[in-house]
DNA sequence: ACGTAACCGAGACGGTACGTCTAGTCTTTCA
DNA sequence: TGAAAGACTAGACGTACCGTCTCGGTTACGT
């Protein structure tokens, strides 16, 4: 990856910061489709030029944020408490919060847009959802206890679980209380 | 709201069915972000201005093509076999089918982008899935007759069942074979 | 012109004027080039079509305008007191006094670009500022009475007045103190 | 004024040319008021933007064509014959000359109506048409050689000759064939 | 140490589309 | 049937960004 033996300065490290940072910035406030190059540029006291330089799209600098944990900073894991169904009632609520928290509105439905042109920005968002790496180990473990009959097709269980919160999420209906409980109680065994 | 006793012309409906026409096709074609109003003025042959003085945006456009069922054609009514598992089955299978089918590759993706910007849409889209009105009298059908719970979380159940496909579809992953049955072996009861 | 025997409502006065109006109003206020059709019927409250029925161009309301004495308000003619120069001095800094006076700034110019497009708008300017006719009349005098050679093109000598007030104005370079006595002495005999 | 070091690409002389070349022809052809913006650009093969980026207004394109001697082209100065009223007859019967000829009908009533708008047009006007540089200089050499009185008001007479012209041209009335020579007769002694 | 390749800012350029405005014409309803 | 209200096509307006490009200046490695 490091170019060995290239001639010329290195690559400014404070620009990139600051393209990012203004990405970031603007993401959160005015969503992904305000999002424009230009407005990155300026705020980032940068030349257009170097941003394409690094980035082929608007969209790559939205997930390079989510790789650098600007955006979706909290890394949702699932605990391991015993008990699956409270387990994973917790991790919604941790997710339900955050994007109800006054500085995330519209966040998700920004990501998920970016994330249908870019399949970098859909990766990241899986990972740092927790989704399928770490629920995936969670319901592996609650397999092993006993916790879920060994043939539970994990794949529709989380699709099924990330996709409630997403629908819920798009239609901006926002989450009612009973939410996170009455999803793990549909889904998941006592 | 019907405007009594005013004076000038009528609205011409031609132009009005031209235009969502044209925007339907547009969106068919080559999805949501290439919609643009100067195209589907050219396309419906009507001037600019009449585009802007029946509709404020390019979502509101949209919102009108799925009111009028000029998107998302076809309405998936679940049916009542007794066996709710396989009907809802059938029901996820049948939607599956026109997602995949050549052209309507991409159309919820842009669906989903237009939901975001437009709450109508995402209104539209919800009740054009079919979810509230025809599955929710299914659910409520079934569980008269026993076959669900009375106190099963019916909205957390549509928002599961309806999310998995979002997501699946939004990935961009497919569906295999087995999807459909077994998100129903997971969410309803034999 | 007065259509006998014809049926029908007879042609609104009160909207005639209201359109007259209006339009000298925008003239005075923001020149001709700001006049449009849509403005004078919105001041007006008055259909466009009322408009385009019985004018045919933006100048023709211009020159009714003129003709109706809603524009260039005073009639300029020189007097008579035997003392030719003298009289075509104090016509001039008429003339220039009213051009000059506050609500009619930029007034000649907007008059003489309606005057570019319409030869009606044309021949009223001309009367009005008692060009023809009327300083024509005085000239004759001044032949009769021996102020004034026969052989005095006086086509040429009122073009070459009128001109000369005509570039000042375009110039935008006002009338300074002496104009009017320099241009009668230049031009006219002692 | 000239910037110094400065970074970035040049101005594209070309497209500058290019676009002036467009502006006179049409000016030329289908006068001031026919003069768009998007015109120019298409005939230019450059893009609107470039034109705005450079110029605020279609009257400031007019006015740089005229400082480039795109329009108005041949510049009439008046000859020293040693006669005076000669020489200004000439000087007349060329201007008179160019403004009927074909190409140029309409000309200077577009240039006056561009004048009207932007000071600078009128600047270039006034010093185009001659009047002030050239005719000037001559009106000089004259007061020299006894041949005008040392205390003519040159501006007035400068007016008259130019405004005579102007009003002429204005009203459409044509130049007959005595205009030249009345009007120096009548300005200018023998 | 020098050359040269790459970085960076600034910003010009051809484009596309935006949303607005006005021109004229045409249609409908009221009085 | 005159006038109002206003829908309609046409097309220019001036703006915002796009992605590419060209400069001039500046590193900092490699010979």
């Amino acid at each position: 990856m490091t170019e060995v033996g290239r001639r010329g300065p290195k690559r400014n490290e404070q620009a990139r910061i600051a393209i990012l940072q203004a990405t970031s910035a603007r993401v959160l406030e005015n969503g992904y489709d305000q999002l424009t190059i230009e407005g990155v540029a300026a705020d980032a006291r940068v030349s257009k030029q170097t941003i394409y330089r690094w980035w082929p799209s608007r969209s790559a600098l939205v997930a390079e944020c989510l790789a650098e944990r600007m955006l979706l900073t909290e890394f949702f894991v699932p605990e391991d408490s015993g008990d699956l169904r409270a387990d994973v009632i917790r991790w919604l609520e941790n997710i339900i919060g955050f994007l109800g928290s006054p500085g995330n509105s519209g966040l998700l439905r920004s990501l998920l847009i970016a994330a249908t042109e870019n399949t970098e920005v859909a990766t990241h968002l899986n990972e740092r959802l927790g989704m399928w790496e770490m629920l995936g180990e969670r319901f592996t473990a609650a397999i092993e206890a006993d916790q879920l009959p060994a043939d539970t097709p994990l794949a529709e269980l989380g699709d099924a679980l990330m996709g409630a919160l997403v629908v819920r999420d798009l239609r901006g209906a926002g989450f009612d209380n009973g939410f996170a409980k009455n999803l793990a109680i549909l889904l998941l065994p006592a």
